[in-house]
DNA sequence: CCTGAAAGTTGAACACGTTCAACTAGGAGT
DNA sequence: ACTCCTAGTTGAACGTGTTCAACTTTCAGG
C-alpha cells in the first residue's frame, strides 16, 4: 500500500495549495464577514490565482464546508471534556449546548450570511443536504453519548431516536443564535440554559401513562419524517 | 383631506409602474424560478428600465415582500372560509395549515431560492424581521381566530401566547415544505395533517397538574423570546 | 403661462461570482 | 532522453445585482 514517493511530494503539494485557499478564506470571512469577502481577495492573499480556488472548490459557498467540519470536531471534543463525570442529563444538555456556542463564537458575525446559503434546500451546505450528512452524523452521535451518559432510562423505541430530537433541539438554538444581535449572544446562552431543564424533564416525563398516546405519535412522526430522510423525503426526487 | 387632480394623478401613474414591476416579476419568478428571473428581464418586460425597477424596490429581495403580503392576505380570507362552522381545535388547525399549502402551492419551485434569502437576519425578507411585522400579525391574528372559533377554555395567561406558538408550528410546517421535493408536496400535507391533532391534544393537555410547571416554564420562554422581540431581541442591537 | 423643485426615468458603469479555453509543470512509461 | 498525459494553474470574459449622475416629466405657486 506504499507509494512512489513522486505521488506524495505530488499530492502534498496540491494539498498544501488546497489549504492555503481555506486558510487564507476563513481568515478573511472572520475579519471582513462573509459577503464582504471576495473570491479574487482570497486567491490574492493565498498567491494563486481566481480560477485556482474554483478549481480545488466548486464555488465560494463550498469554502464554508470546510468551517462547518471543522466547528463540529472542535464542538464534539469540547463537549466531551467539559461532560465528563456529569449525569445529570439536563446539566449535560446545557453542557453541550453551552459548548457549541462557545465554538462557534468568533464566527457569529458572518453567521447569518452564511446561514442564508445554508436555507437553500439545494445548497449542500443545508444541514439536511447529503454533503451535511458527516457532520450531522458526528453531532447527532454526540448527543447520543449525551444520553448515555446518564443512568436514565427510556423506552427503547424512544431512545432509538432521541439524540435526533435533540439535535433538533439544538438546531432550534442555533437558528435564535443566527438572529441574536445581544452582546455576546447573551440571549442565546440564556435560552439555553433554559430549555436544556426543559427537555430533560419532557424526556422524563415521556414515561407517564397520559402521555404514551402522544409519545408514540411524535415518534412515529420522526421516524418517518427525519430519518427516512436517506431515501424518499425532502432533499431527494421520490419515486 | 381631498387632494387636487393633478396628484391623484401622479400617484396613479406611479402606483401604475409599479404594480407594472410587481406583476412582471411574480410572473416571471413562477414561471422561471427566482434565479433564473433577471433584474433586466423584468424591467424589460415590464416595460420599463433597470434603474427604474429600483427606484421603486430596493432589491430583487423586496420584490419578494410584495408577493408575501399578498398571499398571507389569502390565506387569511381562504381559511376563514374553510373553517367556518367547524369548531374542533385539531380540525380547525389543520384547514389553516392545508389552506397554507394551497395557496403557496404555485410558488413552491422558486420558494426554496426564496427562502435563502429571507434566512439572512439581516434581510427584511425574515420572518422575523421589522419588515416582516405587517404579515407576521395578520398571520397570528389568523391563529387567534382559529382558537377564538372553538369552545376551549384556555388559562388566560397561554391564551395571550398560544396564536404565537400555533404560528410557530405553522413555520415548521412551512421549513419542511420548502424542503419538500415529493410530488404535490404529499410529504409536507402529511405532515400537516399528523401534527395537527397533536398540538390540539397537547393544548387540551396543558391542564394536568403534572405539566403545570412545563407548561409554566414554556409560557414565560415564548414570552421572553419570542414577544419581547418588538424591542431588545435578535434582529435589533441591544441597549 | 412661466418657473423651479420634486418625482420619475434612463442606461452606462461597477464589482462581484463564476466559467473556460489555453497554458505549464512533473512524473510515468518506454 | 523523450514523449505523453494528467493534475494544476492562469486570467480574460461573461452575466449578474446594484449604483449613480444625468435627463425628462409633472405640477404647485406666482
Amino acid at each position: 500500500m506504499t507509494e512512489p514517493a513522486a505521488a506524495g511530494r505530488a499530492r502534498a503539494r496540491s494539498e498544501r495549495t488546497r489549504s492555503a485557499i481555506l486558510e487564507t478564506a476563513l481568515r478573511l470571512f472572520a475579519e471582513r464577514g462573509y459577503d464582504k469577502t471576495t473570491m479574487r481577495a482570497i486567491a490574492a492573499e493565498a498567491g494563486v490565482s481566481v480560477g485556482n480556488a474554483y478549481y480545488y472548490f466548486t464555488s465560494k459557498d463550498h469554502l464554508i464546508q470546510g468551517f462547518y467540519s471543522r466547528m463540529v470536531a472542535e464542538h464534539v471534543v469540547l463537549t466531551r471534556e467539559r461532560m465528563a463525570g456529569q449525569t445529570d442529563l439536563a446539566a449535560r444538555v446545557g453542557i453541550a449546548l453551552a459548548c457549541w456556542l462557545e465554538v462557534a463564537e468568533p464566527y457569529h458575525r458572518f453567521a447569518g450570511q452564511f446561514f442564508r446559503n445554508a436555507a437553500d434546500p439545494a445548497s449542500p451546505l443545508s444541514p439536511f443536504s447529503h454533503e451535511s450528512a458527516p457532520a450531522r452524523l458526528e453531532d447527532t452521535a454526540l448527543y447520543r453519548e449525551v444520553l448515555a451518559g446518564t443512568g436514565l432510562k427510556v423506552s427503547p423505541e424512544i431512545a432509538d431516536i432521541l439524540p435526533e430530537m435533540l439535535w433538533l433541539h439544538q438546531m432550534a438554538v442555533v437558528l435564535y443564535w443566527v438572529y441574536d444581535r445581544s452582546p455576546g449572544q447573551h440571549r442565546t446562552r440564556e435560552l439555553a440554559a433554559r430549555t436544556a431543564p426543559m427537555v430533560a424533564r419532557i424526556v422524563t416525563l415521556s414515561r407517564y401513562k397520559v402521555l404514551r398516546p402522544l409519545v408514540r405519535q411524535a415518534e412515529s412522526l420522526v421516524r418517518d419524517f427525519l430519518i427516512v430522510d436517506e431515501e424518499e423525503a425532502p432533499g431527494r426526487d421520490a419515486v
